[in-house]
DNA sequence: GCTTGATCTAAAGTCCACTTTAGAAATTAC
DNA sequence: GTAATTTCTAAAGTGGACTTTAGATCAAGC
């Protein structure tokens, strides 16, 4: 921890994150260092928080630049306050509660379709119009995407 | 429909994929068309079920690779039974029964969570190590797959 | 029989989330 | 003060799941 904040390589250490990726996430918009006289990124603690809080985000399904959408109303370069955190964090419970919400549709069809063979795409429960808005990750972007 | 099987553009509207989506499929093994006199790829009616099954098997979050080797236990140019059907659809209704598992766990977590501003990554529940087995799609592969 | 549309192959391009590489400049440790 | 470490930038590479392009051949409708 140099003078004037943390360096790159402290808040590697303390997120877990490799020193590309945050470089990475910076373009993004996750975080916004200032510069040193040599022109080295200096971090301050909040930036810990910013890191951890789209670690955790990637893992509840989040994209980066939803992520980075997100945090646009987090304060850039100080902390932000527990109501700034609250406010965010009740959006995630909403965006986590949707996809557990589909995937238990989807067990509760497969389920009516397990055995049954019924695997053609205009029959299968599993393909109703109406889920098609779970399409997440990957997959045919022609079909679950328009 | 020409004769001898379908066209690969029959099982495109058939399946609403596009065409290159359905050549790209092939590659992984996903469908083995015959070819005509032409050289043009015939398809029979069960290649209509396998690319339905590839992508609901998708929507679980089965990467192509996986659903490719499932489906190796399914007969390749001839319908599969019933019986191969329920047994792959079981494998699938256990993969989405973790997803779902582990998709609650970080919801209380996070309920645990809201407001309380931890979020640091050393304390912070949702960040346990046991919990990084939940890990899945893209994210920090330095931190979180290892 | 000819024109229009479908299909063919191989290679390159796209998007996301990063990592790796390379060469240079700054910082730290001794 | 010098060597070792860290950081810098820009560009290219990676992997998954496809799409797009280009030029050529095949099939179908009239």
């Amino acid at each position: 921890m140099a003078k004037g904040g943390l360096t790159i390589g402290d808040l590697a250490d303390r997120t877990g994150l490799a020193v590309s990726a945050i470089r990475f996430y910076e373009t993004h918009g996750i975080v916004h260092p200032l510069r040193n006289q040599g022109g080295h990124r200096r971090y301050g603690r909040h930036d810990i928080r910013r890191l951890s809080f789209a670690l955790i985000a990637q893992r509840l399904g989040f994209s980066l630049a939803g992520i980075a959408a997100e945090m646009a109303h987090l304060p850039a370069h100080k902390a932000p306050s527990k109501s700034d955190w609250t406010r965010v964090s009740h959006r995630m419970r909403a965006g986590i509660e949707d996809r557990i919400t589909q995937l238990e549709r989807l067990r509760d069809r497969l389920d009516g379709c397990i055995g049954c063979g019924c695997l053609s795409l205009d029959s299968c429960a599993l393909y109703n119009p109406d889920d098609r808005l779970a399409a997440e990750g990957p997959g045919p972007r022609k079909l679950l995407r328009d």
